[in-house]
RNA sequence: GGGAGAUUAGCUCAGUUGGUAGAGCAACUCGUUUACACCGAGAAGGUCAGAGGUUCGAGUCCUCUAUCUCCCACCA
């Protein structure tokens, strides 16, 4: 026995060394696998792309987590004999981790990225995002993942960008892809559009101002954007407005002085709310937006990009909304057109990553058309036919409710196939600097897209870039080779052959806070431009919250580095605790208790593993049959159904129940019970023999099993 | 406004198709037996939110109620 045995379990000193031996054994590769014989040409493939963190700094116990369940599905399916592949990679995060660097400049230089331009800017996000990188792989690695490290990827290099043109490209001359004047989330502290998946809303308490409109009464809680307003809506069926009909002109007083106002009778209007009349201002409001353009009525730009009122606003041009509020509520009153106040609670919408208060405003942006119908150009797809006219829309409801992708716990399919129901257009372009520049020129009023650059001089680039999510859609096939697909043989091995092999990707295993982001992205991106589902199954884990069950958050400043807890701890109890007593879709809390209890449960093995070598060492043991007592054959039954009951586990995805039917079986059956009742049966020259061979059965297959949960000390 | 989830031992949570309630931590008693005190043995602790229903049998299925959490939409 080596004599390591002789003190108790350090992980800190054995893991290290550990992921080194790995590393070099290659076995995290599949080719490896193949060339060294432990793996068939083939077998079937199990494969999955880690959902690149953003390089925004380090990992959380979140991304721990989602670490430990993707690293036992693809020990378990890798030891299975199955070829398997987990790709490494990481994200740009475009907008996430542009304001971040804005914010470390600002705060340490006082400057912002226009004093820097946009090269010198790039440059110092660049390296920024390396660091991160670097310490998030750092990461990666002590958490013990077997990720095949020679087919790292990241969203915004060359190999990902061509994917980000080719597509564009197709997507352009599809018409998928449009450029157009069209409301957009503007967010005037970021300077950007955003999508209606960044917005936060958050509540306010604000009045509610009521107006006379000539013969009317409106209420409003802007009063700042009514300067323009010159349609008053109401309802075609409200019967205290039958006297006015569509389209009747009426002239009065408004905050500028007279105006003529058109009547328009629209079915949306609320008959119960306020007076049942309002005004609409269509290039600040999407509903008022989605109004005009059914009447195709005028739009009126009244706030700048920078949150200011233009020249419409009067004496009033040049200042910000929220200063300007005050005088104009002076005036309206003074001209008695402010007849009640009321305290009313609205949510205001805000952008995720600064936090400053949205401005829909009418802009020339880049979308995806989820409505537009074309014919289906692939042949591959069981429940779509080539040639059928699809749009994106049906495109992502098909698989899902057609079970081609299957979603685990099936409760967020309904969530899923709700918010597509929902789906707008998509709005891509955003006006920050890092990211994927988007692949088209201009010249005068010539529009020039494609995967590479004209050729002739005079064309400019477009200035913005995409919305990270573009290319986050992408990731299933982008980290397989494609577009450089067409020589991509099934059955044959290298990175090259990695589409045919390994796509569709078996499973996505990620937060149920990105299916909207992600999730539901990828579907789109994969079925529209390989005819493939992107993955097969899709697993959703919880929120890991702290100990009073928040989420984990900067402003909070609560959250735990999952390195620190494995220097504390070990990464198997850190896997362990994770894992264990949480089902998918679950939130859960970590506690320092929970980590204590598994870093226990590893120097319980430790000293098991001592116990059994120290008694079957000298013995001469085989792997030929030993005549076993029927006590032994017993235990060994018990043990053999306990495995079949954990690979069930395993192959349905109840990894909790697996992990903790290990645990409970190692410690309470075969340490408490069957090694206790050995120790009488050990020196009997009768039973001797059958012991060994069952203790050392049982550990080593323990041993076995849990590794795919405690791959360092097993 | 629409939807989802939760409510089980003092605390944090498991409980897969309905069949005598489980784990970790905490607390209690005993034990320092040559794998382990990062241990073992034992005992204690729950009318499984409440009410009704289906069933031979319900924490598990159905209905309603209460409380909490989250998601989506966002009304001038």
């Amino acid at each position: 026995m080596n004599e390591i045995f002789l003190s108790p379990y350090n992980p800190l000193s054995t893991e290290q060394t550990i992921y080194k031996l790995w590393e070099d054994s290659g076995f995290f590769n599949p080719d490896v696998c193949i060339e060294k014989g432990l793996t068939a040409v083939d077998a079937d493939y199990f494969s999955i792309v880690l959902p690149p963190p953003n390089v925004t700094g380090t990992l959380h116990m979140g991304s721990a987590y989602m670490l430990a369940l993707e690293d036992i599905m693809v020990r378990y399916n890798r030891m299975l004999g199955k070829k398997t592949l987990w790709i490494p990679g990481t994200d740009h995060a475009a907008i996430a981790t542009q304001s971040k660097v804005e914010k470390i400049i600002q705060k340490a230089e006082g400057v912002n990225r226009h004093d820097l331009g946009r090269e010198a800017f790039l440059g110092r996000v660049e390296k920024f995002a390396q660091e991160s990188h670097d310490t998030i792989v750092d990461q990666m690695k002590k958490m013990g993942c077997s990720l095949d490290w020679s087919r790292e990827a990241f969203t915004l290099d060359e190999k990902r960008n061509l994917a980000v043109r080719t597509v564009f490209k197709k997507m352009y001359d599809d018409g998928i892809i449009y450029r157009g004047h069209r409301i957009v989330n503007w967010d005037p502290k970021g300077q950007t559009t955003i999508s209606d998946d960044e917005i936060v809303y958050q509540e306010e308490k604000t009045k509610l101002y009521y107006l006379t409109y000539g013969p009317f009464t409106i209420a409003t809680a802007r009063p700042e954007t009514k300067f323009g307003d010159k349609y008053v809506v109401m309802h075609p069926d409200d019967t205290r407005y039958t006297q006015y009909s569509h389209g009747e002109q009426i002239s009065l007083e408004w905050i500028s002085g007279p105006i003529t106002a058109t009547i328009i009778k629209d079915e949306s209007i609320d008959m119960e709310f306020g007076t049942g009349v309002m005004t609409i201002t269509p290039w600040h409001s999407v509903v008022d937006f989605e109004m005009a353009e059914r009447h195709n009525l005028d739009k009126e730009q009244i706030i700048d990009k920078y949150g200011k009122l233009l020249p419409i606003a009067g004496e009033f041009a040049g200042m910000k909304i929220a200063d300007a509020r005050k005088g104009i509520l002076e005036k309206l009153k003074s001209k008695g057109l402010l007849t009640k106040e009321e305290d009313y609670v609205h949510n205001i919408a805000t952008a995720e990553r600064t936090g400053g208060i949205i401005e829909p405003q009418i802009m020339n942006q880049w979308f995806i058309h989820v409505n537009k119908e074309f014919p289906y150009p692939h042949d591959n797809m069981p429940h779509v036919q080539k040639g059928e006219m699809v749009t994106l829309k049906k495109l992502m409801l098909s698989v899902v409710e057609n079970n081609d992708i299957e979603i685990i716990p099936d409760r967020f399919e309904k969530v899923y196939t709700h918010w597509i129901g929902n789906l707008r257009d998509w709005c891509i372009s955003r006006q920050i600097w890092y990211g994927h520049q988007i692949p088209v020129w201009y010249k005068g009023d010539e529009i020039y897209c494609d995967v590479t650059p004209p050729t002739e001089p005079g064309w400019e680039q477009d200035a913005d870039t995409l919305d990270t999510w573009f290319s986050s859609g992408l990731w299933s096939f982008s980290t397989l080779g494609w577009p450089n697909t067409g020589n991509s043989v099934k059955g044959k091995t290298g990175p090259e052959n990695d589409f045919a092999n390994y796509h569709p990707t078996t499973v996505l295993e990620t937060g149920y806070d990105i299916i909207f982001f992600w999730v539901a992205r990828m579907i789109l991106m994969s079925t529209y431009t390989v005819g493939q589902v992107p993955f097969q199954h899709v697993y959703l884990h919880g929120l890991v919250r702290d100990t009073q069950g928040r989420k984990i958050s900067k402003s909070l400043g609560n959250n735990i580095d999952p390195v620190d807890m494995i220097e504390k701890y070990g990464a198997d109890a850190v896997r362990m605790a994770l894992v264990i007593g949480t089902g998918p879709g679950n939130d859960s809390k970590m506690s320092e208790d929970k980590l204590k209890a598994y870093k226990h449960f590893a120097n319980k093995i430790w000293n098991i593993t001592r116990f059994v070598l120290s008694n079957t060492d000298n013995s001469p043991l085989q792997k030929q049959e030993v005549p076993l007592t029927d006590t032994d054959q017993t235990l060994l039954a018990e043990f053999k159904t306990l495995i079949a009951d954990i690979k069930q586990d395993m192959d349905t995805y109840r990894f909790y129940l697996a992990g903790e039917k290990l645990y409970g079986y190692i410690w309470h059956r075969f340490a408490d019970v069957i090694i206790e009742e050995s120790k009488a049966k050990l020196p009997d020259p009768a039973t001797a023999v059958s012991t060994q061979y069952m203790l050392r059965y049982i550990l080593e297959k323990s041993l076995v099993l849990l590794h795919t949960f405690m791959p360092f000390i097993t």
